[in-house]
DNA sequence: CTGAAAGCGCTTACAG
DNA sequence: CTGAAAGCGCTTACAG
């Protein structure tokens, strides 16, 4: 593999001036540059990215922090994985998975061996643990989820609180008053997953804003349970409106809905646009955005990165005066239901 | 930041012999060791990660190789995701990801800017294109899946073919004969997928060798497709077993056999462990032991690290005289069904 | 506009 | 058993 050595005798320069081109961060004369380019392709020269990390104290990688126990109830984990790793890899960063059980631990060893310029955190819960190291570390840090505490990093999120609101104002505007709320099981809401928690509040608040009727049921998210809290409540006829966040009941709720020939209930909920999408649902629902998310997480993150000062360097001195920390709420959309028979009809 | 230099310093001895310490690769005076222990302790110093993958020409980065589509077929991808980078850091090694719509591009970029010290490569399909760099390219790779040829690299997969021979012994034993094989969509199998292909080919095969009857249907993955699919079949009494290979279905079937009043039908089939292990399915699995394969593939990557001539040096002379490449099928498990009724007892 | 030199933080023969 | 020196492949002030 040639060096950037090799290329600056190829092009007979130094290798400073070979080291300019790659950087462009200097003005080298057209004729030079030109030498050196053709040199860079005769010799499929490629800049070592270690080296170049070693001298510039800049990893180009971010740490994508996860752990393991909720992402069973998270099967859409991997588009928020894929999405990150496309925005960053555009903004020419990798992304190095952070996903031991002992995620604290993860994350102080990577700010020690210095392998990160920045952390990405994922299934964030409120009080979440990790945010104590990043806080007193020397990299930035972006949430994907809105604890209500997160002070020295940004965060963003889709805004459920929002969601549940929407929700609740589409049942409204069809003069539907009585609504039944499946949310996720209580383990989940033990856990602290911030999501569970905001859309519940935002259908709950705006239900009461509207003088309607809300009870919320906690579905657990195997087949016994969600038969178990679904069937009753399509028994009943005196239900108005269900509202859903449980990814679980999404593939189920429509055979569900045709085995108990509900026909006037009017469902509506929060699920990843790819059921949605491939599933053909018999209901509207409301997109959770995860390409949204990670797009607006690493754009947050880069623009932090790039106002530092340039990795360890610069720590001593004057207090580096940051910015304000931000947190950014996704406004929800509904997507259109799917027509079942459209579906047939297109093949 | 502390820097070897300082430990050094601290423990009045030579940089040399903090590393020596740190790397354990020599012997170092148990009086002198103490001294430098006591001073990394102090100092807090751990090894700048960067600067020894440039001395060693380590990395001690593994690249993960998927690419965007498939995944949405692949819920259970990040179970494969998370087992590897568990595995690879209890062996010292981050994983990076290697995730865009090129993959071939994001795998010559690697190799040539030496960011990785090996690649595992998910959702394989036959004629993978990302093999042909990988066998040009100077670090080994290890594939999660089978294709046809995987010659220059190692592979492992759960054994399909074998899980659809058990499948089929299964429906055997119980004395019946005729048989709907329900398999992921044509759309998967013209991809080129190993494991569809293969685990028809195990039904099919040991199907006639003990004189079965069997059908395959290709069902898609939306509620639509699923419904068209199997309604017919759930009604039809003359289907005596019913072999599964597509997880779209596994959620809905329970509640479609329940729907249809399906007694007499013996129901098997190939399923992520997570969904076997959450869903309380009425009816027999068999596993697809993703975390088995993770193990395997990993190790097999770190062998053949091992075997290397560290990094990029001793590429000259003699040709490496490598070991033959090896293809590990991992012999199916059944998992008992669930019992509903115990789900419920057990609360 | 270009180059010589120092430095990023390690490891590893090689002497002693 | 320990240390001085060279080197891994870059970048970046600093001269010129």
């Amino acid at each position: 593999m040639a060096t950037i050595a090799d290329v600056a005798k190829e092009a007979r320069v130094s290798r400073s001036t070979v080291s300019s081109v790659m950087t462009g961060r200097k003005y080298v004369a057209p004729e030079t540059r030109q030498r050196v380019e053709k040199a860079v392709r005769k010799l499929r020269y490629t800049v070592n990215s270690g080296a170049r990390a070693l001298a510039t104290s800049r990893t180009m990688t971010l740490g994508l922090v996860f752990s393991f126990r909720q992402s069973r109830f998270v099967p859409s984990a991997s588009t928020y994985v894929v999405a990150l790793a496309q925005y960053a890899r555009a903004a020419g960063y990798r992304l190095t998975l952070l996903t031991g059980d002992d995620s604290v631990g993860e994350i102080e060893r990577a700010l020690a061996a210095k392998t990160v310029d920045g952390f990405i955190l994922m299934e964030v819960v409120e009080d979440d643990p990790r945010l104590e190291p990043l806080r007193r570390g020397t990299v930035p840090a972006v949430l994907v989820g809105l604890p209500e505490d997160s002070a020295g990093v940004d965060a963003v999120d889709l805004d459920y609180v929002a969601a549940g609101r929407l929700a609740v104002d589409r049942v409204h505007a069809q003069g539907r008053h009585r609504v039944a709320m499946i949310g996720w099981p209580g383990s989940l809401r033990r856990t602290g997953a911030t999501y569970a928690l905001r859309f519940r509040r935002g259908v709950e608040g705006r239900a009461r804003e509207l003088g309607m009727d809300v009870t919320t049921f906690e579905c657990e998210v195997d087949q016994h349970g969600i038969q178990e809290c679904l069937t009753p409540i399509l028994q009943d006829p005196s239900w108005e409106a269900l509202v859903f966040h449980n990814d679980a009941i999404v593939p189920i709720l429509p055979i569900l809905l045709l085995r108990e020939n509900v026909e006037n209930l009017q469902v509506i909920g929060l699920c990843p646009p790819e059921m949605a999408r491939e599933q053909w649902l018999p209901f509207e629902t409301i997109d959770t955005k995860p390409e949204e998310s990670a797009g607006i997480a690493v754009q947050m993150l880069l623009q932090r990165l790039a106002e530092a000062p340039s990795g360890a360097r610069g720590q001593s001195g004057s207090s580096p005066e940051v910015r304000p920390f931000e947190r950014v709420l996704i406004e929800p959309t509904l997507t259109a239901m799917s027509e079942w028979g459209n579906a047939a009809e297109e093949g």
